[in-house]
This record gives structure tokens, sequence and C-alpha cells, in this order.
RNA sequence: GGAGAGGUGGCCGAGCCGGUCGAAGGCAGCCGCCUGCUAAGCGGUUGUGGGGGUAAAACCUCACCCAGGGUUCGAAUCCCUGCCUCUCCGCCA
């Protein structure tokens, strides 16, 4: 959420962030609203103080025994009043908070204006895509051929878009997680293993509520929500706390289930593993002070792509413009890691700053050394990574004409294997 | 699931037959005094958010004793609902 008071103050730099992001929403009404709430809450004010006074001539008149009768009378009609302008205040707080709720973030200076992805810039490079000497095949068929992947029978037990990992494919998934979890905490992450339903708030600490009710999987009775990623419970560890400076900067990372709808994606990505309602992610999350976020983006999106150095698959960074910029975020970066089986890039990352946006929604602020008052702190994550694409980029980059997949040698400790060798289909 | 106890400031802990309670007392913290140094001791001070005010402060004011409603001229204190914690019983990975 934005402060109403530098939306206030900034109207017209708000006006311009709405323009790039392609959204159409108006401000004046909530100018308006605003202007109105607080000249109301100075008159509610007035009356409260005249209230408390007298009320407290009425206890002393009272305790000596004298007759407050009219005083009583007249605090009555002062006490209607409140009522009243309490009720008015209240509507119009609701709708400014509304109006707040529905406003993306301010989008940094760096950010590259464009209307949507294909203005996306990229950044940089790392690896080359290999050369097969032979039809490199898509990582289904790879799954397929090893007999590690059965989406048929995901299919039956809860439907389309979910998958059974068996055999070594569950292991490669479960050495994933752990390689991924061991190389962050080796980078200062702690880990952490947080629930994976929350309830209302925290889906609307983080920004997926009330705007993107549609992405989210939920529980009605008693009413929870699935997380669609770990940001979710990692971030509002520290909800409505305030912490200290020298606390700071605090760095999660947590292995966890994601659950998505993809509501609005049905064409897209319906085969394999790239797209699915379930799917495992380690991700890390940073709490900063304002004056480093954008450093920590840049550290943050470097310990995202070290994995994927480690696991030797190539890729590039790309910084997404104004108009594909996510609702919270006020800077994303994507990796994206390159799929010989679509001969594409495809995003495996995403590392974001959401500056104090997420930090205002949820109420978790700092306090600096001597000095008074709080102030927001700032908050970022990025996937480190992606377990089922980076199992797909593996199976798709390492695959062997003969049908196998060689395991990267950093994953051979955690597998105890080092090829996944093709015994069903030779 | 059944029975009971409780949620107060950074922490501990009074208040809870309604008024002078933003809240006693203690601890911790900060400032000063004292002391050869340390400890002890003495005095003072210490929350958050909103609105107004200011160049910035000072300052004024409202709200906040788990959350949300209600009663009342007035609520930490009374009533209702919800959430959470603890103890006992049952059930269970």
């Amino acid at each position: 959420m934005l402060d109403p008071k530098f939306v206030r103050e900034n109207i017209e730099l708000v006006k311009k962030s709405l323009e790039n992001r392609n959204y159409d929403i108006s401000l004046e009404e909530f100018l308006k609203a605003e202007e109105e709430k607080r000249l109301l809450q100075q008159k509610a004010d007035e009356l409260r103080n005249k209230r408390n006074v007298v009320s407290e001539e009425i206890g002393k008149l009272r305790s000596q025994k004298k007759d407050a009768s009219e005083l009583i009378k007249e605090m009555k009609v002062v006490s209607d009043t409140i009522k009243g302008f309490d009720e008015k205040l209240k509507l119009l707080e609701d709708s400014t908070i509304n109006f707040l709720l529905n406003v993306p973030n301010i989008p940094h200076e760096t950010v590259p204006v464009g209307k949507d992805e294909t203005c996306n810039v990229e950044i940089r490079r790392w690896g080359e895509p290999k050369n097969f000497d032979f039809e490199p095949l898509n990582h289904w068929d790879i799954g397929e051929i090893l007999g590690i992947i059965d989406f048929e029978r995901a299919s039956k037990i809860a439907g389309a878009r979910f998958s059974i990992m068996k055999g070594s494919g569950a292991k490669l998934e479960r050495a994933l997680m752990n390689f991924m979890l061991d190389n962050n905490i080796s980078n200062g992450y702690t880990e952490v293993f947080p629930p994976i339903i929350v309830n209302r708030e925290s889906m609307q600490g983080t920004g997926q509520l009330p705007k993107f009710e549609a992405e989210l999987f939920r529980i009605v009775d008693p009413e929870f929500y699935l997380i669609p990623t770990a940001e979710v419970p990692v971030t509002n560890i520290h909800r409505n706390e305030i912490l200290n400076e020298k606390d700071l900067p605090i760095y999660y990372t947590a292995y966890t289930p994601c659950f998505r709808r993809e509501a609005g994606s049905y064409g897209k990505d319906v085969r394999g593993l790239i797209r699915q309602h379930q799917f495992n992610k380690v991700e890390m999350v940073k709490f900063v002070k304002p004056e480093d976020s954008f450093n920590e983006l840049e550290s943050l999106t470097n310990n995202a792509e070290e994995i994927l150095q480690k696991l030797g698959l190539p890729y590039r960074v790309v910084v997404l413009c104004t108009g594909d910029l996510g609702f919270s975020a006020a800077k994303t970066y994507d990796i994206e890691v390159w799929l010989p089986g679509q001969q594409k890039y495809r995003e495996i990352s995403s590392c974001s700053n959401f500056t104090d946006y997420q930090a205002r929604r949820a109420n978790i602020r700092f306090k600096r050394e001597g000095k008074k008052g709080t102030e927001f702190v700032h908050t970022l994550n990025g996937s480190g990574l992606a377990i089922g694409r980076t199992l797909v980029a593996i199976l798709e980059n390492y695959q062997q004409k003969d049908g196998s997949v060689v395991i990267p040698e950093v994953l051979r400790p955690y597998m105890k294997l080092e090829v996944i060798k093709n015994t069903i289909n030779p």
C-alpha cells in the first residue's frame, strides 16, 4: 500500500506511475474523500475533547454530591453527534483504504518504461546453450522414457496440471530442494519451514488480496488460503512488529509447496511441469533498511543466479518493464533458464524489491538506534529457485542421445547417483 | 471434541464493585550526580499511530490496556462476539 500522505503530496508522480503500468485509475475521488476525512476527523476530535473535559467535570460534581443532570443531557447530544461523525468517517476510511489497496507500487526510476513483456530488457547472459548432435526432447518425453514422471495418474488422483514424480525423478526433486536450501544457508539465509495455509490477513499483508483472489486456492470452512509462494508466510513472520535496527538485515530461505489456480492461462503450457497447480519452490526473503534495498536486490538476484551456475544451466537475466512489473514490486529481475526442448529461455526465478509497499500493508517497522519514531522496512524476495522448472531444465539440458540424463556434479552427493539411466525404453 | 484459567506499556506485574488511569510498583534502557575504577546509591527520563502546528522542533489534540461491536455523560474496568495462550480429560500423526 502506498502512504496516503505520499499520494497526497506526489499526485503527479503517482499518476505517471499508474499510466506507465497501464492502470486506468483516477485519483480525484480518493483525494476528495481523503480531504473530507481529515476535516471530519478534526471536528470529531474537537467534540471528543469537549466530552472528555466535561465528563471529568461531571465526575467531580458527582463526588461532591452536586447536580450534573444539565451537563449529562448536553453530553448525550454531543455523544450522538460524535457517533454520527464516526459512521461517516468509517465509510470514508474504508473507501480510501480500499482505493489504496488497489493501487500498485511505484516503479523505481531505473525500471524501463514499456507496455508489456516485449519491452523487458535483457541485462546479462551466462553460459552457452548446448549444441546437441541429436534432436533434444521435451522434458515430458524424457520423463516418460525414464519412467520418472507420471502425468496421467496424477490427473486421476487430482486433475489436470498435477504430476507424480517417481523413483529418480522424486529423488532429483528432493536433491534440488536440499541443494538450494544449503546453498542459500551458506549465503547467510536462515532456513524456515512455515505454514503453507494462511489466513486472510497474511494474504493481504503481501498483496495477494484483495486483488488476486482468483489466483488462489481457498479453504472455505474454516477460512484459509493455500499459499501461492513462500513469500506470503515468510514475509508475514514479522507482520505487526517493530524490529531493531541492529537486527537488520534479516535473510530467510524456505522450501514450501506452492498452489496456484492458474486461472486465465488455459491454453498455456498445458503439457509438462512448467505450469502446475502444485509445485515446489525454495524462496529467499529479505527485510532490510530502506537505503540498502536496491543493493540487496542485486545480491539477492546474484544468489539465485549462483544456483544455476553451480548446476551448469545457461540463463539470462531481464529487468521487467513498468507494464510487466508485478503489483507490489518496485523493481523485478526475472531469471530465465535455457530449455533446449522449447529452444527458449523460460522464467525460473523472479527477484523483487517491494520497497515499503508490503511493509506498510503488513505493518513491519524498525526503530533506528537513538532516533525517535519508527520507519517501515523494505522487503524483498526471490525464488531460489522454482524446483519443478529447475528439474525440467536439468532433464532437457543434460539429456543424452540414449535417453539417459546426467546428474550435475553438485547434486551427486545428494542423489548418490551420476546418471539417470534409460532402463525402460533403451 | 468436553471442562476450566487467562490475554495490561521493552519485560514482570497491580488495577478490573465505571470517573482524577497512558495506566501504581519493579526490572531493563537513557541522562545527570556521586565514586580512584567497577558495583551499589541518589535525582530525572523513557510507547505507538492519526490530525493540527513548525523551516525543523517545541507544543496542542484524538485514539490505543488481544481484536471487533454494545451499554454509559464517561470503560483497561460492565455486556456480547471472535482470535490467541495455558491446564485437565478425550482423540490422534
